[in-house]
DNA sequence: TTGACGTGAAACCATTTGGTATCATATAAA
DNA sequence: TTTATATGATACCAAATGGTTTCACGTCAA
């Protein structure tokens, strides 16, 4: 049982500090979209906005597929696990207001430590 | 039913990005402790942990409780919540291999749309 | 009362960050 | 082929960030 390659989450962690980049991410979610479409959703030029998805290719939170001369960027919502695991240690200081769904959860992921 | 005012998550995914203040807050679940105790585990002045303090403070993180001169730094994992839910949104995008879970959270959530 | 101790706060510094403008390059279209 | 389009990349800038040193202040102990 070798433990486990943890990934570094600091490039995900980073990316998801902006708040352009978090809207960004939710914009993917509903499609991929190239750089111009992203940009014409934000004030700020376009340059900028490629430098936001360089920060978010970064953190492995998009991928970029190009297709001649247009580049889409789609959502990789799996980046986010890590993430999620990390805040997850934490639940067992969380309110029970949620008790019914932690147990459940805590049994079902028994097998994961 | 009026929409709840959603906190502001800025300053809380800020404290966040740092891996510092990330290991400050594991520290803290284990115990609450004095900027000092804080220091002593890290290779850097006690003003530089003072200031990351002020971050994950400003992030709702922590809380700080005065007794003399010493001021005790306890973890506060409910501000982790606006987080988690964020990130929840995401869940639509993973991989089935949570299937199950997943499934079990969405019935229990259903009234929270 | 006099120190020692724990903390707060300010000034300072190098680097990073988030933005701009500008130019180069590859591909699509006329 | 020529021109328009989509992107990449670079130089530049102001502000934020993460660190330091230094000093002031309140509190505990001799």
């Amino acid at each position: 049982m070798a433990p486990d390659m943890l990934p570094d989450m600091q490039p995900t962690f980073r990316a998801l500090a902006d708040p352009t980049r978090r809207d960004i991410l939710k914009m993917l979610g509903a499609q991929e979209m190239t750089i111009a479409e992203v940009s014409g959703h934000f004030d700020m030029t376009r340059a900028a906005v490629k430098k936001h998805l360089t920060v978010l290719s970064d953190g492995g939170l998009i991928t970029v597929r190009a297709k001649g001369r247009e580049r889409f960027n789609a959502l990789n919502a799996d980046a986010l696990r890590p993430v999620m695991d990390w805040l997850g240690w934490f639940d067992q200081f969380w309110d029970a207001r949620l008790g019914d769904l932690k147990s459940a959860i805590e049994q079902e992921d028994t097998h994961n430590d």
